[in-house]
DNA sequence: GTCTTCCCTGATCGAATGTTCAGGGAGACA
DNA sequence: TGTCTCCCTGAACATTCGATCAGGGAAGAC
């Protein structure tokens, strides 16, 4: 029993893997279930036999990848809870940009879907992506109306802190193919990029 | 002789013009030609008329894109001649973020290539990308010594101006469903913020 | 022992993919 | 008039796509 649930486990988990690195770097149209299958090296049928179809693969990714990240995101959350505002949204950024650093597929994720309407798109607003950015964004306004966050239009605001965050790491075979550069930028020099963004003044202690 | 002439032209431009729109939202391997061709309203065997495959299609989608681009870059050079370096590197920041507003395919079809390393990636960046992207970055650089631009890795300082000039426009449908806003921001709040990225103090007169 | 449940494979379906090819038709040139 | 060039179409090619289905086979329940 525990062997059999474990194999089991591992296979459908791995199968969640290499959809996730195909779904990002190819995108859904793109992305074939015999290739993803073949990466896990299980035929390709055992894919629909775990999940539905291709769709309802694609939205396990997407869940697997949402509650692991909305769990990190919450501890950040209650870790910098006695914290300003402008330093609890530093808190969240620094998370995102370890986040995309670590897992850059997540935020390709994300931005090869954001561009065409879909109903795919629209699962992923109302299922993960709304309850995660209207947070912030409210955060945001409050620090605009404490005057500790530079103003201007806080959904441009938010979207750019996430552009900052995640491109480098996301175009990082571009960068490298330009500068022969393999080692993508330390979280800590884009954190400093979006401190500046915001105009949050360092604390001097 | 002019009709005919007339006619192909616009045929040929129409499909280069339908095809960036699918390459831009569901990627390469993500379009075909079929559909391309239903969007045009031509037989599908038209585009292999015109451009040897489907690969020279988006070859010449992407020269077409380059060629009025670096045209409009080059024009923006001259204009601030005579500008210091931070200004002359916001006029192009300026025009990028206005090429980003009008046509946000530009933007998609350069971070969905950028993803993953490919042949079409290493076409791109030796054609068009290098050419632009070291020229910019050698001036953050030249306005890093004279310290009039925030300092930090110039690589990471450009991409990221591309990433904010890019992303809000580039992401318009899911910001749309997210905020029900249909008009994007406007280029002048965009170019505000990588003004504050990069330090640069607004000249008081 | 038998039975049931669950993970998994192989064969196969119709539809869609990129590419090739033969030919039509309209204007240019003689 | 005949010939040539160029834009364009429709049919067909082999391959690949997502999806369906029948069945194998191991492990636990009885």
């Amino acid at each position: 029993m525990k062997a059999r649930t474990r194999a089991a486990g591992t296979a459908r988990s791995r199968i969640i893997r290499a959809a996730r690195a195909r779904f990002a770097s190819v995108g859904f149209e793109g992305a074939s279930t015999r290739q993803i299958a073949e990466d896990v090296g299980v035929a390709q049928s055992l894919l629909l036999y775990h999940f539905a179809s291709k769709e309802s693969l694609w939205k396990a990714v997407m869940d697997d990848l949402f509650v692991s990240a909305r769990a990190r995101l919450d501890e950040a959350e209650r870790a910098s809870r006695d914290a300003t505002i402008p330093e609890r949204l530093m808190a969240v950024a620094r998370l995102i940009v370890q986040l995309a650093a670590e897992q850059p597929d997540i935020y390709r994720l994300m931005t090869i879907e954001g561009r065409s309407e879909s109903d795919r798109l629209r699962w992923l607003v109302e299922r993960h992506l709304r309850p995660i950015h209207e947070k912030y964004i409210a955060w945001i306004r409050r620090g605009q109306r404490a005057r500790l966050i530079r103003s201007g239009d806080p959904v441009l605001l938010y979207y750019s802190i996430l552009a900052i965050a995640g491109t480098t790491y996301s175009l990082a075979p571009e960068i490298k193919l330009l500068t022969g550069t393999t080692s993508p930028p330390a979280p800590a020099a884009v954190e400093a990029l979006i401190r500046s963004l915001l105009q949050i003044e360092t604390e001097t202690p």
